[in-house]
DNA sequence: TTGTATGCGTTATCAA
DNA sequence: TTGATAACGCATACAA
């Protein structure tokens, strides 16, 4: 491989003054510049940033942790840090997680084997030992969607207790009172805000919570159609049921089709996070969803900032969320 | 930071037998091994993976550089990448371009600084110059869905000739002569192989094609937009539509409703690629569909494989697609 | 303004 | 089986 003792020999020059001159610093004469850049040119040389980020301490490459890529919410929350890091030279590594604690460990090993300059992470985890133990105190670090226990950082996220609220009042002013709700994953902060929501909006309305209308998700499509089948099969089931994220819901679709029913005649549905792309092709889910894209970029700069120097205490960013009223819900 | 030295000098041992205790090398007697590992594990160290790229001339990582990461055709075929690189402890390093010449440019000459063992291309570009210009000839090059001219590499894709045949016998199968086509992006081989199946399918049934029912597009949803709305404007409008992928449907779909119309009653619309999770909260639209986790999969095992050394000439694997039927197009 | 020398954290080579 | 020592490719302090 060519290196830039290589380039300094065939332009006469140290090495040093073609690290100057790639590194565009000044103390360069002007023709010693362009005799350089010259045979940069000829060469088609390219410097390796893997070398260079020894000595800098810095490897331009922010890591991006998410449970799964191929939900649309993340998806568009890593398009919204893609295009902040890449305007800034710098790259995204991305790891799927799938909700595995294992594979998140794996991911948070590898990106510090790597010495990402910052992590982007929506964890998977109720706690976050396993961040502060494996990685490094100075790491920048963004807390997205997510926030694991006893950790300091910052965080992006969306009002997540208001969101359920907005569903909540929606439901009851088409007159239902039998609202099931399929939490989300057990020990996800996200979770738990929405579930909390939830009860409080209830108590608002002077509707005391039913055991039975709450069962257990996981924020993936079977846990909602696990979950659904389990509200269908009550004596008495909801009128309307609120899943903890888009993916529950799709499973939820899928019980209710199963059984034979259709929405929202039979039973309303529906839920926190968009679908996207989905909800372009047929508006048909009524959601409250998070301005994602947005999210994604400003968790970007965050973790920047922080990689730029100005040091700081934490900072939470609250998104707010927007009811988007579609034809999944019917008046009762 | 701390190195192997440090960790060399509290077990009381040389750098190099740390290094070879970290790699799992022989010639490391159990003893000193365990010593090793011992400090190794009470220090919490993680070895600097970019120093050792210096030496071993691998970075464990492979470069994806896709023009969008929010579609889910590319989504899901990056998380089939994502799946066996991880599983080989490789990171994927993710570009957007965005069907932007410059960008993807960035994205080669980044991914080159970054010395990727490998690079998996949806390239926008006609011709390849660009690519065989920056990217080195020894770095693995796997062409995803799109082959540019003037570069023999391994490709993965679909049979489009063949997808293209069966959305024409089937829209001819329901009634339809006047079948509109948007293209897909100027220059790009997908979007060519698409169009020539389908005036092929045409003229296997007889219909010679028609200049006006044949629209351009860009493989975007404003292009689709635009497209459907120059064969709505026609005087004698086609009864059907087959759109060039995914998102040019899309905006098919807003120009058709922006126009009052509605599907499939007064215009039927097909496209290529499917919408995912879309196709799961409405199976509305038909669409020919390709295997895509599989195809990120194989695409990152060709690029693998020559990784591991076994140097082959350039492989071609093309995947069948599936018509799956919906509602967006009717008998007329 | 330029060059020399050294260090960044590993691995590879060669002796011991 | 282990340890010096020299790369790997670049950046930087210091000297010139």
């Amino acid at each position: 491989m060519t290196s830039i003792y290589d380039i300094a020999k065939m332009a006469g020059v140290s090495a040093a003054t073609v690290s100057r001159v790639i590194n565009d610093e000044r103390y360069v004469s002007p023709e010693t510049r362009e005799k350089v850049q010259k045979v940069l040119r000829k060469t088609g040389f390219v410097p390796n940033a893997n070398a260079s980020s020894l000595t800098k301490k810095r490897t331009n490459t922010i890591a991006v942790v998410v449970p799964d890529i191929t939900n649309p919410f993340f998806t568009e929350i890593i398009r919204g840090i893609e295009e902040q890091a890449s305007a800034q030279k710098i790259a995204v590594i991305l790891f799927n997680t799938d909700e595995d604690m294992d594979k998140e460990r794996g991911a948070l090993r590898f990106l510090m084997e790597k010495r990402a300059d910052a992590l982007i992470i929506a964890s998977t985890a109720s706690f976050a030992k396993h961040i502060t133990s494996h990685l490094s105190a100075e790491i920048p670090l963004v807390l997205l969607d997510r926030q694991p226990k006893g950790l300091k950082a910052d965080l992006v996220r969306s009002d997540d207790h208001r969101g359920a609220q907005m569903l909540v009042d929606y439901l009851v002013a088409l007159g239902h009172r039998e609202i099931g709700f399929i939490k989300g994953k057990d020990g996800i902060s996200t979770a738990r805000l929405r579930l909390e929501g939830y009860l409080q909006a209830l108590e608002k309305h002077g509707l005391g919570p039913d055991e039975k209308l709450i069962v257990s998700g996981d924020f993936k499509q079977e846990g909602g159609r696990e979950g659904m089948l389990k509200l269908l099969a009550l004596a008495c089931p909801p009128t309307c049921v609120i899943t903890s994220n888009n993916l529950e819901a799709l499973g939820a679709l899928a019980a209710i089709r199963q059984m034979g029913l259709s929405i929202p005649e039979d039973i309303s549905l529906v839920c926190f996070d968009d679908l996207e792309l989905a909800s372009q092709v047929y508006p048909f889910l009524t959601v409250v969803a998070q301005p994602v894209r947005t999210m994604g970029a400003v968790a970007a700069q965050l973790a920047l900032e922080r990689l730029d120097g100005n040091v700081q205490k934490p900072r939470e960013v609250v998104m707010q969320m927007t009811l988007l009223e579609r034809k999944s819900a019917r008046r009762v």
